[in-house]
DNA sequence: CCGCTATTGTACCGTTCGGTACAACCACAA
DNA sequence: TTGTGGTTGTACCGAACGGTACAATAGCGG
């Protein structure tokens, strides 16, 4: 085994891809190891509650991600259309047009979803609540704001879903695409 | 361990509680051992080649029941919305309201994803087809009717993570309620 | 150089994993 | 009554699981 030579964020980043690609149950340590390079007595120096330890902290450091690249971008000034865009554009990347699928989607599974309840929640509230703001800045009411930014998170964890499960290839992307000018499309009598 | 007595169909739909709820890879033989009350030597003699068997059993299983109570409903005559509006009462029942998570979803990870990728596919295809019959119905183009189908099923599988990840209740009900008439929705210029 | 701490390899723990072998059972037909 | 074939409990298999103990190392400040 190499002698490492990684940051504790680039251990966290490669634990982050098996957790993403094969879920809590499906991510041995074995495989958590062999991702990392580090042995298992490693693992287990840098995080003494093995799995569940990795997880948070692979949990804090998306959130972490997720509040730079994301939030932090959608709660700046700036018109409400170029700030959902520039969300889309990044999602497509991170989560390489629907071809990578999404950790909080493979984490609300089973006990994990109980065990990381407060992290997860707390990530999808402040996605959702970013959105909100931006909504709200277009001119929507509170209300409408809120369900319809539920409703952008909704459809691009869904799109997830339905690319990895279909194989198209086109279905997230055309997802992203639209998003944007359907959150912020006016509001109609009997709808929303 | 009691006599069994449990038909073909009981036992597969007791297996389906297990894998919905837990995953392929979080789904033990133990726990679907003592969840069909049947011991792995029953379990081995009715689906020979072990969870993968009894995956595929469940997804054919899973198949006819939507079949039945989903896709026949949809593309049986009468008026469009009322159609979607069964389609959404359906699947209210069917997830116990966003309590109960989609056996698909849960599926599409890691190596399962790849095993069983014929049979997900398959079975979204036909959601889908089903779905964008009803639009066209309505008036829609083909192509039209196709993107929109797509983002029911879409929304419905995003509002079963969400639901799950957040922990708030009405989610996926909400999600339910608005799908029939957004999905009628006249189409825009510069939308859609 | 020393000594100290952080890190690591190796060996091992008990448990559970998916899966098999096989004898006993049971209902039922001959 | 005696098969007989579909079923089942029990015992077991090797492998992999998550996790631990500990001695050896590596790197670095003094």
């Amino acid at each position: 085994m190499p002698p490492a030579s990684l940051s504790r964020t680039e251990v966290i980043e490669r634990l982050t891809v098996v957790l993403r690609q094969q879920g809590f149950a499906g991510a041995s340590l074995a495989e958590l190891s062999k991702a990392t390079g580090l042995g298992k007595s490693s693992l287990y120096h840098y995080f003494p509650d093995g799995k569940d330890d990795m997880t948070r902290a692979v949990l804090a450091h998306l959130a972490e991600q997720l509040q730079e690249a994301l939030f932090a971008p959608l709660l700046a000034p700036g018109p409400a259309r170029r700030r959902l865009d520039a969300m889309a554009g990044t999602l497509n990347t991170f989560y390489r047009g629907g071809r990578e699928a999404c950790l909080l989607g493979n984490l609300v599974v089973g006990e994990t979803r109980d065990r990381f309840h407060e992290e997860l929640a707390a990530i999808f509230e402040q996605w959702i609540a970013a959105i909100a703001v931006v909504l709200r800045d277009a001119g929507f009411s509170r209300t409408l704001a809120r369900t319809r930014a539920e409703d952008a998170v909704i459809r691009i964890e869904g799109a997830l879903v339905l690319a990895a499960g279909s194989g198209q290839e086109g279905v997230f992307e055309r997802t992203l695409r639209q998003l944007p000018a359907d959150l912020l499309a006016p509001a109609k009598a009997g709808r929303d």
